[in-house]
RNA sequence: GGGCCCGUAGCUCAAACGGAUAGAGCAUCGGAUUUCUAAUCCGACGGUUGCAGGUUCGAUUCCUGCCGGGCCUACCA
């Protein structure tokens, strides 16, 4: 309800300043809130702007426009006033008030068509750790606010299984534990397989380390994936599917699922890349270098790199003394290697092409896992079953994909382009946002020794090849753990399972609204006091004011749901007015008006591809509603009608928050 | 060398398109509970928004140049 009169409030503006100078339309009005509710609901500037249309002092500017807005009244508007240069509103509180309760929702602007988002995309090698966290959640909230707006939307979880990640996980069963592929696969079958993997891959990269000639071996093993009928294929199969079951059991615990999971394998036995390849080399996206430093590769200019480069002195090509239009070796990124293979950005590409239904080829599908919920989750095959969803081909895709790989999406959606397919590039988002880093104190913390050089750093980064990280199941035992003997002391006549069940919520709460609170541009140097805290702003704090909220309601032997049906009838306008005048009534009306924020919000974080702002928006509302509850006991209320009214208040806020 | 990002209170972070007195949480100190359970609330303390210019009626926000930090810049993924 707040963007629906905040466009009207503009509108009326714009239609006041046009009956006043119709040769010189404003466009774009400016509407703000002004920073204390007492000023009005909202808050216009438009008067500073207006100084060289009409030679006039701004704050007399604002009194014509007052005057204008006043005459002709706007619906749903109780007042417009000018407050020196600024033209401010204030809305009919009665009327929002009923508009909420009635959960009245003017409808979203955002476009319609199905929506892809890829989040996670863990290399399943090793257990997932806090920076995945980062990704898991931001991506799940951001498909969960598409949702909310009405979006169709598919979740996919990409899987690197042929990589030389796996690999070498395989080289650390087979070369360093020698261990057979029955060991490995009862291994596999062990509850935290994942862990163990994390440990073997800091060992495989310390033995490389050791010994260069041990990445033989690693060149050997990838070498013999590629061959699907051979052991090491098995191998690297049982382990990449058995990590991935973990991964996937880990973000269950967060409620994270997903509906399909491509992989990598499939991209490549079902020729996804030859038919991309085709399709590039036709439009010259790529080209073939027959000489120089990339010699015998098919190259694609760099993304982002359109001026010549300044430092072209080794390209050779001056000799025939014209200004070259060549881009240097250093703009140019290596698609297909020199020994025909393609790289990782290649197979990317051909997965877009894909996603957008422009490949020509698709995905044989089979169920994986399936969630408690009994939703299915399904995943690639070179066969598949006969009766699946349609994947793919859709409208918009966002890449929940960390700031670090923004050149190589770059990359893909220049390659799109080259393709011709401008409008598929354009509606191609890279969901980008920082990474976690721990905190040198944090490091000490788990054991690690530091250098002093890292001792210096405000953070350092998570390293998988080092085994330098949180791991994710283990922060959310931690929590759990913490929440459990929080639950214990204060609710010790619960049973057990009823406290384990409200300490993983709160846990669960906690970890999510940790990895929300920070936009995405912020490095999160990750600390356990703050990830562990429950007090402040912090998911719990939200949780608290839904429960109290609650069991307001119990307390009173209501039914929320049923309540909030007829309450409208039974509190008149004139009673709500009477009890949302005057300075008194601001601090409830406060809390009327961030409630009707909700869906305003939601689209702001879709539009800019930040779920930061909910969050912030929650905490407010929880904050607000927290200062209310303190202030105003509600079911002693003596007045029966007034009691309606701020329980109304507690319901709306209630939905809202949750 | 080039590209992207960050620098705001002791610490961790906010601040929609440039707008009214730059806000929260944590920490510290001082208060509030026979109540809808205090994982709460109220108050105090805390700022030359890294530095210097520029644009503007107005700059934490936009532009330029410095300073400090991070990431990317592989025939890895």
């Amino acid at each position: 309800m707040y963007r629906h009169y905040q466009r009207l409030f503009a509108e009326a503006i714009r239609f006041a300043l046009l009956a006043k100078c119709p040769d010189k339309p404003v466009r774009d009005v400016p509407i703000e809130q002004p920073p204390l509710v007492r000023l009005g609901d909202y808050s216009s500037p438009v008067a500073f702007q207006l100084v060289k249309l009409f030679p006039a002092p701004p704050p007399r500017i604002a009194q014509e426009i007052v005057a204008l807005l006043n005459q002709t009244g706007v619906l749903g508007f109780e007042s417009f006033e000018a407050k020196g240069p600024y033209v401010n509103a204030r809305l009919n509180r009665a009327g929002l008030v009923i508009a909420l309760i009635a959960d009245q929702r003017p409808e979203s602007d955002i476009s319609h068509g199905k929506i892809l988002v890829e989040h996670s995309s863990i290399n399943p090698n090793k257990a997932a750790h806090i920076g995945h966290l980062r990704n898991a959640i931001l991506g799940d909230t951001f498909v969960r606010l598409l949702r909310y707006a009405g979006r169709e939307v598919d979740v996919q979880n990409y899987i690197d299984n042929t990589g030389v990640q796996v690999a070498d996980v395989v080289v650390g069963f087979t070369h360093i534990e020698k261990k057979s592929r029955a060991e490995i696969e009862a291994l596999a079958g062990r509850p935290r397989f994942d862990y163990y993997c994390w440990d073997l891959y800091a060992r495989v990269s310390q033995w490389y380390e050791q010994d260069k000639a041990n990445l033989q071996a690693r060149l050997q093993t990838l070498h013999a994936i590629e061959d699907a009928a051979s052991d090491t294929a098995a191998v690297a199969d049982l382990i990449s599917i058995a990590v991935l079951r973990r991964h996937l059991e880990t973000m269950d615990r967060l409620d994270i699922e997903y509906d399909f999971l491509p992989r990598e394998s499939e991209i490549l036995h079902l020729h996804f890349w030859d038919a991309a390849f085709t399709k590039l080399k036709e439009a010259l996206v790529l080209t073939f270098e027959s000489e120089g430093k990339n010699r015998g590769c098919w190259v694609m200019r760099r993304a982002g790199t359109g001026q010549k480069s300044l430092t072209a002195e080794d390209t050779g090509n001056t000799e025939n003394g014209e200004v070259s239009e060549e881009v240097s070796e250093e703009d140019q990124k290596v698609i297909v290697r020199s020994n025909g293979t393609v790289g990782y950005v290649g197979k990317d590409i051909a997965y877009h092409m894909w996603k957008f239904g422009l490949l020509g080829r698709d995905f044989g599908y089979r169920k994986f896992y399936l969630y408690p919920n009994h939703h299915d989750c399904w995943i690639s095959t070179t066969e598949g079953e006969k009766d699946h969803p349609h994947f793919g081909d859709v409208a918009e895709i966002y890449n929940v994909i960390d700031a670090r790989q923004s050149e190589a999406q770059n990359t893909v959606i220049e390659a799109l382009r080259g393709l011709g397919h401008g409008e598929a590039a354009d509606r191609y988002t890279h969901f980008s946002y920082e990474m976690v880093a721990l905190t040198p104190r944090c490091a000490a913390e788990l054991g690690y020794t530091l250098s002093e050089e890292d001792k210096a750093r405000p953070y350092i980064e998570v390293s998988g090849r080092k085994g330098f990280g949180v791991k994710a199941d283990d922060l959310l035992d931690q929590l759990i753990a913490s929440a459990k003997k929080e639950v214990d002391s204060r609710h010790p006549q619960l049973g057990d399972d009823e406290r384990l069940r409200i300490a993983t919520q709160i846990a669960i709460g906690a970890l999510r609204y940790f990895m929300l609170k920070y936009t995405k541009p912020s490095v999160i140097a990750f600390d356990f006091k703050e990830a562990l805290s429950f007090e402040g702003e912090t998911g719990p704090y939200a949780q608290y004011a839904v429960v109290r909220a609650t069991s307001i309601f119990r307390k009173a032997g209501l039914d929320p749901e049923t309540f909030c049906k007829d309450v409208a009838s039974r509190i008149s306008t004139g009673d709500l007015t009477n009890f949302l005048t005057g300075a008194e009534a601001n601090e409830i009306w406060e809390l009327w008006l961030a409630s009707s924020k909700t869906a305003y919000v939601i689209d702001q974080c879709i539009a800019t591809t930040e779920p930061a702002y909910l969050a912030k928006h929650v905490f407010q509302l929880a904050q607000l509603f927290n200062t209310f509850y303190h202030s105003h006991p509600i079911l002693s209320e003596p007045d029966e009608t007034r009691k309606q009214f701020l329980l109304a208040t507690v319901f709306v806020v209630r939905r809202e928050l949750i």
